[in-house]
DNA sequence: CCGTGTCCATACGCTGCCGTATGGCTGCGA
DNA sequence: TCGCAGCCATACGGCAGCGTATGGACACGG
């Protein structure tokens, strides 16, 4: 029964697990320390303070936490059928263990209050949306109300992220699809309006 | 220049104000003191403890705080001109001074922890979700979609309060905007569709 | 003028958390 | 076996906030 030893990664996603289930005012060293069966000892061995932990855990979600991003890597199909594969990804509820929804939940809600983490989550949230928007002008939207409708199927999946954390039956998955599914259904509404015309 | 005395709805509003400033945990008692210009002393005359201040704070933004709710009052005009005048409401940036978009998004981050606060909140978001579908149903959609659609816009309204908070770039009007007038288009197109099969 | 009820100021003890200091344990290479 | 680096445990001082206790200040009716 060799006492376990712990790294920064272990103090990462225990402070992740925390953010997600309390905010990130939950992320507290001796409470993480307890939980992680340690102590102070250890983390300020590895960290020079909390706030160095705080940015690690932007880092980490920022390379390794971002679904969105990492199914833009794999942009093959049609249009529809990406932006079929970024809706059931985006509505998976947990990955690699961590609650999707409350944890970005509580990271924007962290932003609201840290500027600097506004900056980072900020850019992330460009990232995502530029690529709904890319998608979208594949199915025939025109640049502006490209970008429009992703900022506003990107708005909906935030809306439903904080939903799931306090309001169950307005979590529900199909009103996004539904959402989605209009847009996706008027592009070739349109598109067959132009080739008709 | 009589030393000012201080009724409960003073430290309400105060309570207010620093929950949209920064979030619940910012709600601190001798935080409030300071600010106001006295002292806890005032405090624990007007409340027993910190619970009770936070639950009046529920109490008062649910009967004064609810815009949306309000505008559900003065039910003119035909479908899409309530859909136009909710919009509205709800895009207005303010209201008597507190910030909508924080005031709003902070209570969610709140109820995401405090259970209790989940269920008064869900019980607002129920109405107003409530009323969207009830104007829906008028445009012509069944009762399901109507449902759908309005937990869909009520999500992007959420999403939108979120972003106003930490991404500019995303908090745009017009994306909620689209969104909705995209849904009335179609309300429109199929009920012509309806009368033309 | 005086008592009483209303309201506020201040001091106190308590708790939880921060960051530091210091010492102990463990494995490994010389 | 010894020494040393890497890692952890514990004790400490400091700070901020909670709730309580207690003592005014002030207004107002008798």
């Amino acid at each position: 029964m060799a006492a376990k030893r712990f790294g920064p990664r272990d103090w990462i996603v225990a402070a992740l697990a925390a953010l997600a289930e309390g905010g990130i005012e939950a992320v507290r060293i001796e409470k993480l320390a307890r939980r992680l069966g340690t102590s102070k000892g250890s983390f300020y061995w590895h960290f020079t303070d909390r706030p160095a932990l705080l940015e690690a855990v932007l880092d980490f979600w920022e390379t390794e936490g971002t679904s969105l991003v990492i199914s833009s890597a794999d942009a093959v199909g049609s249009p529809p059928e990406r932006m079929q594969a970024v809706v059931d990804a985006a509505l998976l509820a947990t990955e690699q263990g961590v609650d999707v929804a409350r944890t970005e939940a509580a990271l924007r809600a962290w932003a609201a209050e840290e500027p600097v983490v506004a900056q980072r989550v900020a850019q992330v949230d460009e990232r995502r949306v530029s690529y709904l928007a890319e998608i979208l002008q594949r199915m025939g939207y025109d640049t502006a109300s490209s970008r429009l409708l992703g900022v506003g199927i990107y708005l909906a999946l935030m809306g439903l992220y904080d939903a799931r954390r306090y309001a169950p039956s307005l979590a529900d998955d199909r009103a996004f699809r539904a959402l989605v599914e209009g847009i996706v259904r008027s592009a070739r509404a349109s598109a067959r309006a132009s080739l008709t015309d």
